[in-house]
DNA sequence: GTCTATAACGAGATAGAC
DNA sequence: GTCTATCTCGTTATAGAC
């Protein structure tokens, strides 16, 4: 009985597998707006009908795809930021930015998928959102460990500010001084844009050296949330 | 003949209009990926093959949206750039900072044609790099004036990040010093990483006052690149 | 119970004959 | 420029294999 549940439920777990990596295929090709389950079974030798034992429809499939994406990042992020320093926040802060723009270069089309466009007519379910936020939590955890440590600058903040930066500090990090935490969701939000920019064409004729650009970048970005570099 | 040549080009100038405006109502529902000449013929009662007169193919209907759009956002930041205190440089980088927002929000299909995820299959051109400039050029504009009357603070630059320090000197700014010019770039593309995660839901149930949030991380990136408050 | 296949729906795109 | 025949799509109902 459970030999057959086991070789039942593998099954079940590869077709799921290979689905994905087919729809995946189809994502480079095609685009997020164009994924099309029948192209996808076409491809696995089915019939689009079969797919619905998968996944109840489309969406459900690009939701997949995208916490999968999340994941796969999440995964390399935390991978980079284990292997830091741990004595060193900005080496720790730099690292997991140095593995959030490899893994993009090495995943354009997931990462298009994840912060590109919006896919038209679809909305992405809050299931995804605790993939969504690892790499921020890392960054978080970063800079937490910097302030407990006493290792933390102090930032300026116009009271213009003070309430929201209040509101991220209760929600994301309360034990983070409210600047500090207003201070990192920004950077978080500018070293997406630093990736972006250079995966979609933008740096095009205007950076080469994207390697020592980002780096010196990226370090800035550490700099401005308040860390400094470890012994 | 003077006369009907004039009301001929302005037939033309005017179908020419209708086309884009109908591409771009097709972009917000549709998307860039699957735009489609014929679905802008039926939707002008037109003929798709009457669409070939006024452009030669679906990329340069793409193409000639690509231009619109960056022209667009390129001329609310003029316009907000002109109305901002000539003599405080960070007033005039954060109304610049504060269109590109105010224009994305307003445009939000026009932003992700422009900076989200590439269209799958299609290569802009050279011509689109004009127009994609302005706001660029806008932001070396305000540092150089800066720098020009002894208002830029000095910033570090590591070794690694000389030579393509000063190679993006050379090239968008000469009169600048290679940290700024560098600087400057990043906090260009960070910008975008602020407007991209506000407007593709990336702060959804994180970021609640966006204004002032917005506000305060586009003063940061100004102070970033060397600026100061004017008198 | 778990899966796949057939067939069909309504909608939209497309290619080619006229 | 028009029409039609043939494709695509997501999705469902149903029937049967393991």
């Amino acid at each position: 009985m459970s030999t057959a549940q086991g070789a039942r439920a593998r099954a079940r777990i590869e077709v799921t597998a290979a689905i994905k990596d087919a729809a995946r295929r189809q994502l480079a090709e095609e685009g997020a707006a164009k994924l099309s389950l029948r192209a996808v079974a076409r491809e696995l030798g089915m019939v689009s009908s079969a797919l619905y034992r998968y996944f109840p429809s489309r969406d459900d499939l690009l939701t997949a795809l995208i916490i999968d994406a999340y994941d796969s990042l999440g995964e390399a992020a935390e991978a980079a930021h284990a292997a830091a320093p741990a004595a060193d926040p900005v080496r720790r802060w730099t690292a997991v930015c140095e593995a959030v723009r490899a893994w993009a270069l090495g995943h354009p089309h997931e990462y298009a998928l994840i912060y590109g466009s919006p896919v038209p007519g679809y909305s992405a379910p809050q299931t995804t959102v605790p993939a969504a936020a690892r790499v921020g939590l890392l960054l978080i955890g970063i800079v937490r460990d910097a302030h407990d440590s006493s290792g933390l600058t102090e930032l300026p903040l116009p009271a213009e500010l003070r309430p929201e930066a209040e509101r991220l500090a209760a929600d994301l990090a309360p034990d983070l001084p409210p600047e500090a935490a207003a201070a990192l969701v920004a950077a978080w939000a500018e070293l997406f844009g630093l990736v972006g920019f250079e995966l979609f064409g933008q740096f095009n004729r205007v950076v080469e050296d994207r390697e020592a650009f980002f780096r010196h970048a990226v370090t800035r970005l550490a700099t401005g949330v308040g860390l400094t570099a470890g012994p």
